[in-house]
DNA sequence: CTCGCCAACTGGTCATACCAGCTGACCAAC
DNA sequence: GTTGGTCAGCTGGTATGACCAGTTGGCGAG
């Protein structure tokens, strides 16, 4: 139906147009990037625009600004943080970087667990509660309504955590997660329509079990993860021509 | 002796400056932000310094700008990426804040196994000879290179183990880790000055076990986990009667 | 040759003006 | 009352031109 309108402004495109061109090899690592002027030239803005760019590419760690030397890309795979991974997920064109997809997935399973673990002995207030509802919510819900809950209760358990840090790395994947989760809808259904393994997750913590908790946790997100891998593997063993399958759909 | 001059630019003094506020709450979530105008005229300085802070600001999601509108402080807690991490190890004051560090060892723990675990089975190139060297090197060297040397090894590990979220991870835990790495080095000598293990971390990735890589690498980071728990438990005990009472329960 | 200075880059800062979006007060017209 | 319009006064966004401040390399004096 009506969908948004997309509005940004001249920093952020100049920012995600150089950042793109980074990403993609387009600029090599060590190499200097064009002067600020140079740059606002080349673009048709003003240089305030271009500088709050490379500022936010500097913050990203995807470039290195020296004063009175000139402004060179880095090697973004040794030095951009977490942050990078929700521009990863999405290749220029548009579609999936499953490379990337499998990659946050590899992550998520590796935290997941852990996370419900120490979510089971840390847990205060009315999380249990909380926890509940949200997996209950589940019962009566269709697929997307079920990503969103299944969300909701990762982003409780997380907080239940008591871990700044899983709580940093959980937002940085959500963010990533933004930009795909209608195209891995399907490739989650195995676990996110297991509403029983949601609640008895609610259930263990909600009765500080932690290795209950751990083990429902693993058995849950390792489902997506596979499913990701076996589309991976469907795609690569199947067709050669890649592009076929991707103009077909 | 001679230390390096510190030297950051006027946007950089700016956007530290309100990062921190943001951090410690003297700003809340919610709150409306000052004006750029009236910003720029209580920091004293130009408009622009002030728009480039805020602009890397709202990348690190700690203010949300609108057009026409306010620049609202938003709760890092929920929305900040894992960069942020970086300044919270760091108290205001330039001391340790323990429990992001341990925060920091919990998730280190976590996928530390894990990725020794995929670099055992992904590993290409000579990443083994250069594992053995950098293990090798370990046998005749200080806490400090030894610390030096352990990043250096997990540095390659993770790069071995093809996974661009690990890496990214990685990156934004070690840019954490910078800005403590010397007060963490009595904390880490448990498990850094165990070269016997780091030689066999290597051996085993090289032979392609990801069962003992695993647990080998598990056994080591778990150490200093344990480190930091029990400088945290002391620090308790000791000194602040109030928080003594508090974890006697 | 070395040393030191100068010119020409680079990014950093500044002041000023104007454009563009939001909000609320006010005021018709229905 | 509700609706819709206008307008003033905020807010951030863009543009311009100037100048300050590091870095570099070449060129001339010694």
């Amino acid at each position: 139906m009506f969908e948004p309108i997309e509005k940004k402004s001249l920093s952020q495109a100049v920012f995600e147009q150089l950042r793109t061109r980074i990403v993609s090899g387009a600029f090599s690592p060590g190499e200097p990037l064009p002067g600020e002027r140079r740059l606002a030239d080349i673009l048709g803005v003003n240089r305030g625009a271009v500088r709050e760019a490379l500022k936010r590419l500097e913050q990203a760690r995807l470039v290195s600004i020296q004063h009175g030397g000139s402004t060179t890309v880095l090697n973004y795979l040794k030095t951009a943080g977490m942050d990078l991974l929700a521009q990863l997920v999405l290749k220029p064109d548009g579609g999936l970087d499953l490379d990337a997809v499998r990659s946050l997935m590899e992550l998520r399973s590796a935290i997941g667990p852990d996370i419900a673990r120490r979510c089971a002995t840390r847990w205060t207030d009315d999380l249990h509660t909380r926890l509940t509802t949200t997996a209950q919510a589940m019962q009566n819900a269709h697929l997307k309504e079920l990503q969103a809950l299944n969300m909701t209760l990762w982003g409780l358990i997380v907080s239940g955590a008591d871990n700044v840090a899983y709580q940093l790395a959980f937002n940085s994947i959500s963010h990533a997660w933004g930009n795909i989760n209608d195209a891995m809808r399907p490739i989650m259904r195995a676990e996110i329509s297991d509403v029983a393994s949601h609640l008895a997750l609610a259930e263990a913590i909600g009765a500080r079990d932690p290795a209950r908790a751990e083990a429902i946790a693993r058995d849950l997100v390792t489902r997506s993860e596979h499913n990701v891998r076996g589309a991976i593997d469907t795609l690569q063993s199947k067709d050669t021509p890649q592009l076929a399958l991707w103009s077909d759909s």
